[in-house]
DNA sequence: ATCTTCATGTAAATTGTTACATGATTTT
DNA sequence: AAAATCATGTAACAATTTACATGAAGAT
């Protein structure tokens, strides 16, 4: 349930409508935390009934309507609670693992593409995050400048020194998983 | 959907009980999987209602019951299309990254608890997978041993470094993860 | 005109979590 | 006699995925 935090880290920077959030989300904590449009809208309407967020209703053109949600106090609050509270840890649930400790009762061939498949997966989410890196050093990441815009001078260092702390895990993690299907296709070589 | 699965690589090994099932679940596959029992008995019936499993019902004492799980053939065979067949991953989400990303919003000490409750968890899963990993070389995992009691002999090493392979990557894995953690504690002490 | 982007959802199905519920058998 | 373990589930809820559905506004 860190679906609405996600949605309040970025509504806290600045109100946005819900398509305008997806949007932004997908370009940043789209990349920790996915979540497909069909459920960032329920989950908005849910958080307005529980007063974290408040719609501001729009109209564009004649007919079109949009809805900007602003964060609450309320909501604001909930946030930063969630932040100070212990995070709850999910169970591994890993299909990869799983799969690769039985890799012996398929084919090389399988295992050599289901090994491939994974550096290929790894790789796209690798560049996808160093990527990100390059857009926090060069301060080019728009959620990242519209945050420091609203950020007192003094925690800038911090706001991004964070970010980049986060990414960077996600990075090692990656090029571990690659790492490690490297290995596992020279093992494929070596037993078959 | 991986949890039939791994319940059919257990199976494969040998009928078992629903109960004996997950007691073997959460000492072998579950590391890689979790799953709880009331999770276990409804899929095993929905198993045996879709074939891949046949329950043959016996009786404990008295009035005791029990049912022993077999693989069918069309089980095996679903077992062995799913270790062929390209896995599907699904897309990230991940509690703590998604945290790490936003630390400067919460106070240096919940900053340093939070990074401090990552290592005890990740040291936790590292000590189980190093321990399972022991047990590999020791060959002392019993589902390892009943496993290879019913592998060909040209087969026992494969087998055996396949599962290795497994658990290596999950105890890199942990070890990244609490390198990070780590890296992060003296990034708070640096930034506050 | 038509294509792209803006804009907001509903519905159904699946998956997973938490709590509850029950009772027999074996061991101490 | 009590405690531990064996044994099997149901119920309610929460979260997620996939597919469907619709239409306005702006750009070419």
């Amino acid at each position: 349930m860190s679906l609405r935090y996600a949605l309040l880290a970025i509504l806290r920077v600045g109100a946005l409508s819900g398509y305008d959030l997806q949007k932004q989300f997908s370009l940043s904590v789209g990349h920790v935390w996915h979540a497909p449009d069909s459920q960032i809208y329920p989950e908005l309407r849910k958080m307005e009934q529980e007063g974290l967020v408040e719609a501001e209703e729009q109209t564009r053109g004649e007919r079109g309507r949009r809805r900007l949600y602003h964060v609450t106090d309320a909501g604001d609050r909930a946030f930063l609670d969630w932040m100070a509270a212990p995070l709850d840890y999910q169970r591994v649930r890993d299909p990869a693992h799983l799969r690769a400790a039985y890799l012996e009762t398929t084919t090389p061939e399988a295992a050599r593409e289901f090994l491939a498949r994974h550096i290929t997966v790894w790789s796209a989410e690798l560049a996808q995050w160093e990527g990100e890196l390059a857009r926090i050093d060069a301060l080019s990441n728009p959620m990242l400048v519209r945050r420091l815009a609203v950020t007192a001078e003094e925690d800038r260092e911090r706001t991004i020194a964070y970010k980049r702390f986060a990414y960077e895990g996600l990075v090692e993690r990656a090029r571990g998983e690659i790492e490690w299907a490297r290995r596992g296709l020279d093992l494929v070589d070596r037993v078959s």
